[in-house]
DNA sequence: GTAGGTTTATAAAGCAGCCTGACGATTAAG
DNA sequence: CTTAATCGTCAGGCTGCTTTATAAACCTAC
């Protein structure tokens, strides 16, 4: 018979986010990537995993300045997940491109998000996890923050950086 | 068949949040709040509405240090949302208590993001919403971050700081 | 009652992640 | 050939949080 608060809304997602990425951040050190923090999310998660791509692109599709995406993208090429190649085609760009490091290292954060999500789907329902997903998907699309920004193959998410400030 | 590029779902968590958030401080602002910011959120969710907070339980709930709290204690301080008297029972501490503005932010604050939850109810359906708030609640109960950590009788959220960094 | 350890709030300094502004280099437009 | 727009980067600053350190008050235990 502890009665229950209530907790507002946006509290309880940021909450359940900060526990996904928590978990994914832990195997993904696991899995040997212990140098990936939530930050560089905008680079594995909007650079394009075959062709690299520029910096201003992933810079718009994170909705983040060319500076902050810059700075994540140095620190991942001094960490050996990144390179910058000269752009043949413009001579004042630079095409990012993933190592084979990088480039597992992406593909292994997505999998990992994928696979907390089934868990979350095993023990708490197939459908309701399924429909938590397609009913976040409506109602950003309806506030016009749909998909298909563009690439997008893995994303990790946003900040990662504080202690679980709030309760929510 | 513009294809989705598929999104983790923390990312989806985090930007439904960020949405919620920026919406309810749009109308908080209209309702004459403007000059609350999300890092306030740690106040006026933690101090009890009737007879005020203690910093240091007021940190321990919203899981902050007693000096990020103290600090966004003396920015409401110093605008005329709290004020903080020496506790009669003990000499170290003091009475975190909100005024009469400061009341009525907290419970607008509170009312609001109810009020968003609702709509996003009446738009998406009653019962989507009720699961994914129910849904939330026990994939956090599952990882020991259940509710009833004191009396938290409103919250905003998070950080806002940032511009929604990542696409999710 | 007083010594030692704990707890209260706060002050000082630092760090991470993001921002704006300014800049050389290159390309594109007239 | 100028002029304007674009690409990446450097410099500086802000915010929200952290860790470390300190004074004051409290709480035992002697």
């Amino acid at each position: 018979m502890t009665e229950t608060p209530w907790r507002p809304l946006p509290s309880l997602l940021a909450q359940l986010k900060a526990i996904a990425v928590e978990q994914m951040f832990g195997r993904m050190a696991d899995a040997g990537f212990d140098d990936v923090r939530e930050g560089h999310g905008c680079v594995f998660g909007f650079v394009d995993l075959e062709h690299g791509s520029r910096l201003t692109d992933v810079a718009e599709r994170a909705r983040l300045t060319k500076q902050a995406v810059g700075e994540a993208v140095a620190e991942l090429e001094r960490r050996g997940y990144v390179e910058r190649v000269p752009d043949p085609a413009d001579g004042r760009a630079k095409i990012i491109k993933f190592t084979e490091r990088g480039r597992a290292a992406a593909l292994t954060g997505r999998r990992l998000f994928a696979e907390i999500e089934s868990e979350w789907a095993e023990r708490y329902g197939e459908e309701r996890i399924a429909d938590m997903r397609a009913c976040a998907e409506e109602i950003l699309e309806g506030y016009g923050r749909a998909g298909s920004t563009g690439p997008v193959p893995v994303r990790e998410d946003q900040r990662l950086t504080g202690a679980t400030a709030s309760p929510s």
